[in-house]
DNA sequence: TGTCCGATTGGT
DNA sequence: CCAATCGGACAG
């Protein structure tokens, strides 16, 4: 079951990041085959006012058009050269919130995802978000999509008890100064697919 | 158009 | 710790 539009459009990104935990997140490839995971680690980013956000002090650029769309649309963009990252848009329209999912553990089309991923252990095959995109097929033409449609959506995963999830600082942001320490990643604990460089957590 | 740099990763 | 690698943002 697909999650509701409402899950999206809910004003605290905080919290639709700490509840996308546990959820499942579905790329079908062309063949009508399902690769999908359970997502265990989430990043919130919330523009304008957060200096870490593409969309910080208002930009409104091609590239981040899209996180200025409908809550429970996908962001997907590219960076350093060679990677692609998924992201959430959450909130009504114009309001530039988003959720960067770092990390997933596999549970459909390990077929594929292996393949994809050739040579790696199994706790490397999902766990950062460049991994994970490379191991779902997940890259730019997936930006816009509408996470309601037929090409990437997120379903009802498993329950998560608020006693699992841990929290701590945002990775890869460091310049954007005091906005650096904000606790707005959220993880299972204890989950072997959480990216590495996990640093110091608080709950 | 030129320069700087990135919401990362894999190898040293 | 460091290089890879190229598109985006912005200055000029």
């Amino acid at each position: 079951m697909k999650l509701p539009r409402e899950f999206y459009t809910r004003s605290d990104v905080l919290e639709v990041a700490r509840d996308l935990l546990g959820n499942k997140l579905v790329v079908p490839n062309r063949n009508g085959a399902r690769v999908a995971g359970i997502i265990v680690e989430t990043e919130a980013y919330r523009g304008p006012e957060d200096k870490a956000s593409h969309a910080y002090n208002g930009r409104r650029t091609r590239r981040t058009e899209t996180m200025y769309g409908l809550g429970g649309t996908a962001y997907v963009y590219f960076v350093y050269g060679m990677y692609h990252q998924f992201n959430v848009v959450t909130n009504v329209e114009d309001v530039p919130h988003a959720i960067l999912v770092r990390a997933v553990e596999p549970v459909e089309g390990l077929d594929i995802i292996r393949r994809r991923r050739r040579g790696r252990f199994e706790h490397e095959l999902t766990s950062g978000p460049g991994r994970l995109c490379v191991a779902m097929g997940i890259d730019r033409k997936l930006d816009k999509a509408d996470l309601l449609g037929d090409r990437v959506w997120i379903e009802e995963g498993v329950s998560v008890s608020r006693r699992q999830i841990v929290r701590g600082p945002r990775i890869g942001i460091d310049y954007a100064e005091e906005w650096v320490k904000k606790a707005w990643r959220f993880w299972i604990r204890d989950n072997p697919c959480v990216s590495r460089r996990s640093g110091r957590s608080f709950d």
